[in-house]
DNA sequence: ACGCGATGGATATAACATAACATGCGGCGC
DNA sequence: GCGCCGCATGTTATGTTATATCCATCGCGT
């Protein structure tokens, strides 16, 4: 294992038993609502575990068709409403470089963090890198400048599709 | 002069001849584009010139305001062409973040950018500071991950705004 | 004249996001 | 029980951002 105690940029591969993944995403997202004193809906916990369908960063729209296919279809807001209360609390996150949402492994910890984005498989692994935290501190604060949201956000490309590209 | 061989966190505030900071970004721009031998049409310049209207991150859709106000209003694929264009040459940046985009102050250089976005203000700032580019790079290569556009955007208050901010 | 590539115009539509208002439903005081 | 309140969700409409596709034009080499 490459890193133990961190967050790890670990990737998953195509291959592991993801159901244990959203069933703990679900699992930690009760405990944090509990601690909060709001509500994981049924609509709220339908989203959580739409997004943690993978570990792909899942676009609105396509929750929105995964919510409600057909007639009774649901509407944008529906989704935007659930997706920024997921937010709000840090059950996800949002990828801005690519109008995404992603499930967020440590939801107890407030933290900022850094996000690495694979162009092949398109997973994205979540970092809490100290030392890329303390650079952007100090040179903000040489610069005199407040820092409120810190948007790191790393294209490239992950071991396993540099071993094997998807093409490929 | 704030930091004169750094790009610098520099801030401009309301007063300063802003048209110096335009006709420089015209003159680079006319020779990076004359090095590459690719043509800084009367269009693309006048879509430069308007990005570089102030130090603030500029929307497709102003840009497009700005070009042809009435009848014969310009249409999207106008405004986005000359912008990728711009992209392209290195000679602005999109800020993923805001879907704004900025001009490079330095467009000779390829390089990898960090951008402090003023909440106050809404001025943009572009830094290339090596010990943030580092420690992306260390953990990067930690993970085995080989980075290809690294996104750093930085929101919170400059240090003009911090002392006086714009609603007092 | 002819072909060719680059440029930009025109039309249409896709993709992403929010405003504003209506409805349902559960808790709580009384 | 009843009225009221607050939250969550549904509904309608619209605003914002971005792209696909096809076509007209221009400069240029031959």
């Amino acid at each position: 294992m490459v890193s133990p105690s961190s967050i790890g940029p670990a990737f998953h591969g195509s291959g592991h038993a993801h159901g244990a993944c959203i069933n703990g995403a679900l699992a930690r997202a009760e405990e944090v609502c509990r601690r909060s004193g709001v509500r994981l809906t049924p609509l709220r916990r339908r989203v959580l575990a739409l997004v943690w369908r993978g570990h792909r960063a899942v676009k609105a729209y396509d929750i929105l068709a995964a919510l409600g296919g057909g007639r009774g279809a649901a509407k944008p807001p529906t989704a935007y409403r659930a997706l920024d209360f997921l937010m709000a609390h840090g059950l996800i996150h949002r990828i801005d470089s690519l109008n995404a949402f992603v499930g967020c492994p440590r939801p107890e910890r407030g933290h900022s963090a850094q996000f690495l984005i694979c162009g092949g498989c398109g997973e994205v692994s979540e970092m809490d890198a100290a030392g890329i935290e303390r650079a952007i501190a100090d040179r903000a604060a040489d610069a005199g400048f407040a820092l409120s949201r810190k948007i790191v956000e790393l294209h490239g490309t992950c071991p396993q599709c540099t071993a094997s590209p998807p093409g490929a």
